[in-house]
DNA sequence: CATAAAATTATGCAAATGCATAATAAAATA
DNA sequence: TATTTTATTATGCATTTGCATAATTTTATG
């Protein structure tokens, strides 16, 4: 019903449409982060994306929507760079874990131009339903994924036994304060922009890291 | 030149002025947190103080003015409520650490309201100079708080020696460490409404700073 | 090619917004 | 009390903003 998906055998190239409506959201990714939330009006965005604004109501109904299909793609750009690392099998789960974290204190994550936009995002989701549910969602994602990396890890290692109810609480725990660090010298990472204390940071992370699981993450 | 501060023997008691910039200070804070920065327009927060609008450009100047003394208030504020736990000179080193600690995982700091306001601040600092050098001077002193609670602390309990370079910097690595994970935890307690989970917050986090500092901070 | 559908622009409007300026009220002062 | 400052309201204006609707162009389809 929504899209004439499977009708006929279809080119495997997007639709022209999908393809303007990519280009759309990338385009508010980018007003947004330059000029902030306030002033990333539909004209605007429209500007960036080299359109008039009718576009825009066109292909997202409204405002309001083109700014939740943004944050999606914020957070799945986001998951996806810090996934992408862990995806090679062949890993030991510590090495998998360790690069993990490097990767969500490291560029692409760690820059000035991802904490704007996060930040810019953060307060609609204390206000709008929707907002809040992208959040969750992405959330629930990121912490099943931080908690199967150790729990993989310490199983490995000989630090906890298998499928013990104590076993899942600590690796909860863990996922949380991990999360919790890494959300923190993330923000704080973005603030200064030398990168030599960008690179400090990897260094601290992985130490406070190697503390808080009691394995040496920092290679 | 700015104010009659020292002419006469003036009243202990504030001006008006400064009473009823106050209150259309607090009002803004209610306005944002309520509605959002982006619809705290000057007349809203009028109407949350009771006043009409041109009050506001009377007593701040501009809307801009009346953001940026907000975000001062907010953060003055928060560094005051954390403070407050580690001034009393009777405790030992250690037992004021940990009640920073905690302080910053419980209310008034960890509250929605707060995490909300501070959210909604924070896209301005990276685009508004005035903004970020508020932002700066708060950080430096939670910092530099948070570092001497920490020396303190080690040195009592004979960790380090005094005045060594490699203490210095210890502190230094464990006071960023220790404010990103209070950083984390903070962000993370103030969505999920639940308050059992805020006091496991609480837990979670001191138990986690243990690990960090190599010292029990859970009581 | 003809025609229907999709994509895009053009135009306009009503509401909101920040700010200015004048008018008025309240307070201080002499 | 008279007068000057200070505090507050009232009014208005130019601009911006989101959205609607119609017109136009481009693309797909029979």
């Amino acid at each position: 019903m929504l899209k004439q998906q499977d009708l006929k055998h279809q080119r495997p190239k997007r639709g022209k449409s999908e393809i303007r409506k990519d280009e759309l959201i990338e385009a508010t990714l980018e007003c947004i982060s330059s000029e902030g939330l306030q002033n990333a009006t539909v004209r605007k965005v429209a500007e960036y994306a080299g359109v008039t604004n009718g576009l825009i109501r066109f292909h997202f109904g409204s405002k309001d929507q083109m700014i939740q299909i943004a944050y999606q793609r914020l957070l799945e750009e986001i998951f996806q760079s810090s996934l992408a690392v862990v995806t090679e099998s062949q890993l030991l789960p510590r090495e998998r874990l360790r690069r993990f974290l490097k990767a969500n204190l490291s560029s692409p994550i760690v820059t000035a131009q991802t904490v704007i936009l996060w930040a810019n995002f953060l307060p609609l989701t204390y206000k709008d339903e929707e907002m809040a549910r992208i959040r969750r969602e992405a959330y629930t994602k990121t912490t099943a994924l931080f908690e199967e990396l150790i729990e993989a890890a310490l199983v490995d290692e000989g630090k906890v036994g298998v499928d013990e109810y104590c076993s899942k609480q600590k690796c909860r725990h863990l996922a949380i304060k991990l999360n919790s660090l890494i959300d923190g010298l993330w923000l704080e990472g973005s603030t200064a922009d030398n990168s030599p204390y960008k690179e400090e940071l990897v260094v601290i992370g992985l130490d406070a890291a190697s503390d808080l699981v009691g394995m040496n993450l920092r290679e």
